[in-house]
DNA sequence: AAATAAAATTAGACAAACCTAATTTTATTT
DNA sequence: AAATAAAATTAGGTTTGTCTAATTTTATTT
């Protein structure tokens, strides 16, 4: 169907369309991809010739019906991987994502249905992010961020926004995983630092930027 | 580690290494991966400065030790997915090869160990044949075919030498799986086609080269 | 041993997906 | 509105892995 590259191009074009208000430029997707905008620019005239993007000067890059369809499989895939992985092979959701974004070009029809079946359909992967169903349909993603909370809420961790191993391992160490109840203490209004307690237990102080990295519910 | 390319001609010039009394010679590999020997001729140099293969005119192509583990690893990750694909998603043995084919391209470290643990350390792939263990090591692979049989004894299918769709889907209509019992009822001596009772049912006349395709104990 | 056929190799080309460096276009300051 | 900065694009290259066509080497016939 498609190369590895353009398959990547595709989901990088359709994760920046998800953040609203984001014109999709050439630099934009250079840096998704850690690639050179030269290089984009040449992609982006392959993806409009197959009709899979379309690029207006004005407004940027934008997917077509198909593009954005073939971009949610490929997500699909990506997620249900990951649950694979996690709830079968015994990976820790710092180690899945890289897997998974070889897993997810793997290209017979209906892999990703059974897949599905045989996980139990799931509707979110360990990071929290929906799984988007045969239909392209999926759950709402979590979008409040423990950072967006009032002082002396408490929460339940529902995903992470950040998937790097660096933010995954750090939560390991700090006994945060997907349903961990947070409550927040205090925000120091120096630098925006979040004072929480992790499961009720001790206090701890974390980043701004820690803060907006969590998903809550 | 290694690119698709590599990894496939490795894969390749392991498997013609296991046909005995066979010269490995560029023409041999390119009709196995359906290259053009030209193409073969570049990558046994590129495989032979990564000290993976040697070459030497009289002898032909051969793996090095580290050449062989590798191989070995690939074909490993092969048979694991094939399993996997077969016990897990429900595919009948016809449809996972191709698929396994890009799968065991899949190169974390540790994916393999897990794969075979989820598994249950099953010793053949749903072929029949032997799952080489993370040691290298495997069992031995069936070699008599039914062909090889005297007419009125009776065995069991052990293992297909061919995994094209067309013959195991031919064997899914006749009723042959793997530990399928079979009797040769006769040997017709003008083609050496095979009388056989499949499961104690009504006879049936298959041809030499089916016979031979049919690995049994 | 010549002649012929087959296999291996070299030479040269091409597509994909990247790059750097130079140039042009667009946006932001002053 | 000029000047400056940033972004986009073009031009030209590189690497990988493939090909075809031509040539050389090796093997098989006669
Ligand atoms: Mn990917
Ligand atoms: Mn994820
Ligand atoms: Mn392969
Ligand atoms: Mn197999």
């Amino acid at each position: 169907m498609h190369t590895l590259s353009e398959e990547n191009y595709l989901k990088a074009i359709y994760r920046l369309s998800q953040e609203e208000g984001v014109k999709i430029t050439p630099t934009a997707i250079a840096d998704s991809l850690g690639n050179n905008p030269a290089s984009v620019v040449d992609m982006i005239r392959k993806l409009t010739d197959k009709q899979l993007i379309a690029y207006d000067k004005k407004s940027g890059v934008s997917l077509t019906t198909q593009g954005r369809k073939d971009a949610v499989l490929i997500v699909r895939r990506h997620r249900l991987w990951e649950v694979f992985l996690l709830e079968k092979l015994g990976y820790h959701w710092d180690e899945i994502h890289d897997i998974a974004e070889e897993l997810e070009h793997i290209s017979d029809t209906t892999l990703a249905d059974r897949l599905e079946k045989f996980l139990g359909f799931p509707e979110y992967d360990p990071h929290g992010d929906p799984i988007p169903q045969a239909n392209g349909k999926m759950a709402k993603p979590y979008s409040v961020s423990l950072a967006d909370m009032q002082t002396g809420t408490t929460c339940q961790v529902a995903a992470v926004r950040d998937t790097s191993s660096a933010f995954l391992q750090y939560l390991l160490k700090l006994n945060i995983g997907i349903g961990t109840k947070i409550s927040l203490e205090e925000k120091i209004s120096y630098d925006n630092s979040l004072v929480i307690s992790i499961n009720g237990n001790d206090n701890t102080t974390v980043s701004q930027k820690f803060g907006e990295n969590i998903l809550v519910e």
